[in-house]
DNA sequence: TTATTTTTTAACGCTTTTTTTACGCCCCGC
DNA sequence: GCGGGGCGTAAAAAAAGCGTTAAAAAATAA
């Protein structure tokens, strides 16, 4: 879909009718509310400025006189999942239903009182919004070679089975190492990353916890698995198809 | 937790009306569309099923005989995120802004037209649908291994047997903790759900309030069977697979 | 209003984590 | 072989975090 869905100030509504009385009259609803508006007074300008800004919410009205409603309602939805509140004169029950069935979200019926429309467009936005949100729940990365599994959102970390303690600062230089699976992590960056600025030449610290880590997690400094020293310069974490 | 949310072949479809003869009439076309379905006949038991069963959506009277339609719709809202569709025989538009608002997620005026209705339901499900499979599953309402019970949607928890009363600080944190289940809540995350953004470093407040709620629960800090501390970092309430 | 519950504040052990300090090792150039 | 820098380990001392208790303050119900 393309559907750039930026995070815009205030939300964009495409209003798409004929009648420039009822245009009038949501323009001056909608603006107080604090939505952008975006106008159409037929079907083809209408699709043409959906696809150009993308709005987050459309009122369509039925009676166009360039294309039926529907028309548009499918050209729409073809590429786009803003949602869609219909609004018409006509009340039979026909018409609502093949239009929601086209993929509309909410139908009013004309005449209809501001306040349940801008309710009604509350709702859409909200429920659309929630579904946006949710997308990207945090890159659950996880490792694991059978023996070590480590699961960086749940913070666990296991060694054959046996669940494995590690301290915040340990799971910090591990979430890092892992995250830059097979490349060096400079000691310095480690460091700040962990300690904050203040702290770049505290090597030794590093010294302690990456040792640590190894023995929690039944790693050998002489015969280094999964964390691998390179001198003078930081530590990396060994995918396993790097592991000799 | 009892019910995951699982996928289940039919969608269900919770309805909540105290007339008999629209409940029957619901049921008649619901079921010849596909649907399951659950009924119940006052607020309470419309609470309790949907807490037991977590329906996939919820038909809801607002004439309701033991308590009002919008607290019913305002308990579903605190944990459950299910669309809901109202019904009413009132046509007054404050009442369809306070629903609309209050999370409604759409406003059917009685008598209405099956179809509609029918098309009503659809347009829920497929847009509930879209945000459900980006979102992390919906954890249900309910959590029960024999001896300790609880129902976000009552409000109410027993161990053994024996109500236990919680204070409304303490029933927030657990409700945060099991809608989470299994998952880290970090102590900054349930110091901002609970006392606000401001009070973010408190972590004080915190280990009280954990203290008291596993009292009260059979918890024991030292042998955690429900709630889980993950030091320096936050709490997890423990689902009973995660027992060790 | 009074009485009761709930929340906040304060203080104290206890454990864990972090930091400090000290020491041994190995590789390399001298 | 001698000494220095970088690395790893092992022990302490210091700090921070957790859980509990008790009492004051605030909110709520009666």
């Amino acid at each position: 879909m393309t559907e750039p869905a930026k995070d815009r100030e205030k939300p964009y509504i495409l209003v798409i009718d004929d009648e420039p009385q009822i245009r009038h009259f949501l323009r001056i609803s909608l603006k107080t509310e604090g939505y952008e508006l975006l106008e159409a007074e037929n079907g083809e300008t209408g699709l043409g400025l959906c696809a150009r800004h993308s709005p987050d919410l459309v009122i369509l009205d039925l009676g166009l006189p360039d294309m039926d409603g529907s028309e548009v309602l499918a050209g729409l939805r073809e590429w786009s999942s803003a949602p869609v509140i219909i609004l018409s004169v006509r009340d039979r029950e026909l018409e609502k239903v093949k239009a929601l069935d086209l993929g509309a979200n909410d139908y009013v019926t004309k005449p209809f009182g501001v306040d349940e429309l801008l309710a009604r467009v509350r709702t859409q936005l909200r429920n659309h919004q929630k579904g946006k949100n949710a997308v990207a729940p945090e890159t659950s990365a996880i490792f694991d070679n059978g023996e070590l599994n480590i699961d960086l959102a749940m913070r666990k970390v296991t060694v054959s089975g046996e669940p494995v303690k590690l301290t915040p600062k340990e799971f910090a230089v591990l979430k890092v190492l892992l995250l830059a699976s097979g490349k060096i992590v400079t000691q310095s960056q480690l460091l700040k990353d962990i300690w904050g600025p203040t702290h770049t030449t505290d090597t030794h610290y590093l010294r302690i916890l990456i040792g640590r880590l190894r023995q929690k997690l039944g790693d050998d400094p002489t015969e280094q698995r999964y964390i691998q020293t390179e001198p003078g310069v930081g530590y990396r974490f060994l995918e396993s198809s790097d592991q000799v």
